[in-house]
DNA sequence: CCTACCGATCGGTAGG
DNA sequence: CCTACCGATCGGTAGG
């Protein structure tokens, strides 16, 4: 209580702050009051900082899915086997999620409350983190390394499905790590798109 | 706007307005008032018909869940080999969910706004769901038909995963119908878990 | 199912 | 960052 936790700036602190409780009773289940309290300032301050409720929700989101963003189109862009590739971006997505399952919870569902151009920013970068992916299988198919009968775009979806819900499960707590989770859970769905078993 | 669309009771409707409106605007941004909008008559007479707000949220999570959970319990529990239940388990859950999309956000995302018994009882549900799932995968593994190195747990969580993602990406007006997506779904869950390939 | 209304709370602001 | 406050809106109720 007494203890000053500031690192960071104000602002960044009141950001920390909004995505935990964000997270936690989505965006509108969450006051200003709320996160003010649990900033330590009365209501009306956090205004010196931020410029209103949405800007806290549209930094949240844009800066987690650059994360995701740039993590897979680096991935993606390299020159390694279709399945190693996978296998990479599965890990660093479970590693990311792991980092902060607050902000990948914001990220994955609190969107939808953003208004005009910060929605539809937030659209074109999740089609943009859906389509690093799809290159990756495509090129697995087209190379002969995954099932030439494998359907793409459901590969994909369940791919990003059974990602998007680790969030759900996992726990940094929990008897296995981060990277042992990524690593088997890799293991299910790479298999899922090979051409060969085993 | 003239036409009666009442072919059930004032509750019932209430119910469906509630559905479509917390499955697209989340429990908590969604008000009483656009409810009565929607439902046609003035915010406090739904008061006649319900009791309250999380009233309707219970109400709505928990047929839901018993859905899904109905008809998962039958399939874990029936004598087919593990693939095929497993196979059947994947279509059905895809089937409910293209039967009403914004039931299944509700049911997926909403429960956490309940309080007390009502959380409680989901908390139940959701891990008996989950359980159906694991004991198809446990017989799979358990009879061979499954990789011996299967982590179970990890397996059942990619698979729900992948379902519960369904929602965000299918379309009932889209090119591929429900079943078909179901079954190709089931394709790649299915290897991913089975012994032998193709 | 409507009229009329309750106390509480909302996001945000003016002025210091 | 606080004091003091704004108009709007919230879930819900009394009485018919």
């Amino acid at each position: 209580m007494s203890t000053r936790e500031k690192l960071n700036t104000p602002r960044e602190h009141i950001l920390e702050v909004a995505t935990h409780l964000f997270g936690e009773k989505g965006y509108t289940g969450t006051t200003m009051r709320d996160i003010a309290s649990a900033v330590g300032v009365l209501p009306g301050s956090l205004y010196a900082h931020i410029d209103g409720k949405e800007t806290l929700l549209t930094e949240i989101v844009d800066a987690g899915f650059d994360h995701f963003l740039a993590t897979a189109a680096e991935i993606a862009s390299t020159s390694a086997p279709a399945d190693e590739r996978l296998r990479r971006a599965i890990k660093e997505h479970v590693k990311a999620v792991a980092d902060s399952r607050e902000r990948t919870m914001v990220v994955l569902h609190q969107w939808r409350f953003l208004t005009g151009a910060n929605y539809d920013a937030v659209i074109e970068k999740r089609r943009d983190y859906q389509e690093s992916f799809e290159r990756i299988v495509d090129d697995g198919v087209e190379s002969g390394i995954f099932r030439p009968d494998l359907d793409r775009h459901v590969a994909v979806f369940a791919i990003l499905g059974a990602l998007n819900w680790v969030p759900e499960w996992f726990s940094p707590e929990g008897p296995v790590g981060a990277e042992e989770v990524g690593e088997r859970l890799a293991d299910t769905l790479l298999q899922g798109c090979m051409s060969h078993g085993g």
